[in-house]
DNA sequence: GCAAAAACATGAGTGCACTCATATTTTATT
DNA sequence: AATAAAATATGAGTGCACTCATGTTTTTGC
């Protein structure tokens, strides 16, 4: 972890700089860096694997690497935001969530996220959860981490407002998000050092939790 | 940050192995490690200090420092730590406090946590924020993070359970001191990002999120 | 008081994330 | 097509947290 000077670099998939077949290498790197991460990642855990293991996997200079990344941490930030969009994409394409009752929706919102973050829970445990920090904006991290929270809370927003317009919540707006990217963290938190078999007693935790809120939520009093 | 192989080590201030001038040499030595960190962190910040120059000014060798403390990151949370303690003392012995109401005895343990933290930004931002994550027991970080929250839950628990004898509060338990955990951590987030002068908007968030917070509880709702 | 053992201190050495001067490839210009 | 300019790749080099074999101090048992 370093916070020095760093470079502006890398912030998302799609760049504007360059053209033609700039582009499509840049591209194609950053795909090979990000798949080469996640592999050995997901094989021997982020703090034993090095950057020259996924450089050289990746078919890259040692250097390289960090033309496309800051940091090694932000790399596999970077990784973990893909796997969030994987998320948001997986919602919106389950038809049967849709007509579902809110709890339930929420409920597999952060069981899907857990199940997909399973592979990685060392990285998870030692600093993922600081980027899911809701609304951090000037961390100490490179710039990158803001993007995902704001991506998260545009979504979650989402999710609630139509439940606000379908009339099976009163109106919550950005602090009903929020609070509910505070709760994911606090699960997630717990779901990292639960060792009951399947993770049960972190689902039950989940359910409970959501159950609890929505009593609160139906009370209202969420008027500042 | 590491995660390998760590001796379980110089957990607390109070150890029981060896005696007389041993033990009275490790304490000194320990305080002089934490007296140079906590200097030179205020100073040019935790990112900035090399642990060289800790162990430089604590007039020990290098490789000494990390017979008491683990880590640069581990030496760092244990200064955190007696921060905490110092908090709670001042807090116990602050009498115009004891008969304020609960909403302001919250405000001013949070508020005057900020005040001590100010010179330690950089190093709350990057890394304490995950200590405080209540209930982490099982962080790849070393085992020591876990005492922390369990001083500070159980300050807070104590704290609450004062105000539910006197019937400020209904029955909150546990899981109440969990919840205003939550809170402190968003607070401090927020904190963080906050360049308004005096860090007013913070206070201001401070001061509503406790209202809110009274309402919610005062209408009960937390039997699971 | 002395020898053996245990605890602790020491600092040269190591591994790894990250940098930077240079080389190479791509784009812009004519 | 040739040249200049810009962007990117390269990998030897660097700084720093951390290790470990060895030396030194304190304790224990007699």
């Amino acid at each position: 972890m370093k916070t020095s000077t760093r470079r502006a670099n890398s912030s998302g998939p799609a760049q504007k700089s360059g053209s033609g077949k700039r582009l499509e290498n840049k591209a194609k790197t950053r795909k090979a860096i990000l798949k080469a991460a996640s592999e050995l990642f997901a094989k021997k855990g982020f703090f034993q694997t090095t950057t020259d293991e996924i450089s050289g996997k990746a078919k890259i200079a040692d250097g390289t690497l960090f033309n496309y990344f800051p940091t090694k941490e932000d790399l596999a930030l970077c990784f973990l935001d893909e796997l969030l969009i994987g998320l948001i994409e997986w919602f919106q394409q389950e038809e049967r969530l849709q007509s579902a009752p809110l709890a339930e929706r929420l409920f597999a919102i952060i069981h899907q996220h857990m199940e997909r973050l399973r592979p990685y829970q060392d990285f998870v445990g030692a600093v993922y959860l600081r980027a899911l920090q809701p609304a951090s904006k000037l961390h100490p991290l490179s710039l990158q981490s803001q993007e995902y929270n704001l991506r998260y809370l545009r979504f979650i927003r989402e999710v609630l407002s139509q439940a606000e317009a379908r009339g099976e919540l009163p109106q919550v707006g950005d602090l009903g998000a929020y609070v509910f990217a505070l709760l994911h963290l606090a699960i997630i938190t717990h779901w990292l050092q639960d060792d009951s078999p399947g993770k049960e007693n972190t689902l039950a935790l989940l359910d409970r939790s959501l159950k609890m809120a929505s009593r609160f939520m139906a009370k209202g009093g969420w008027d500042w």
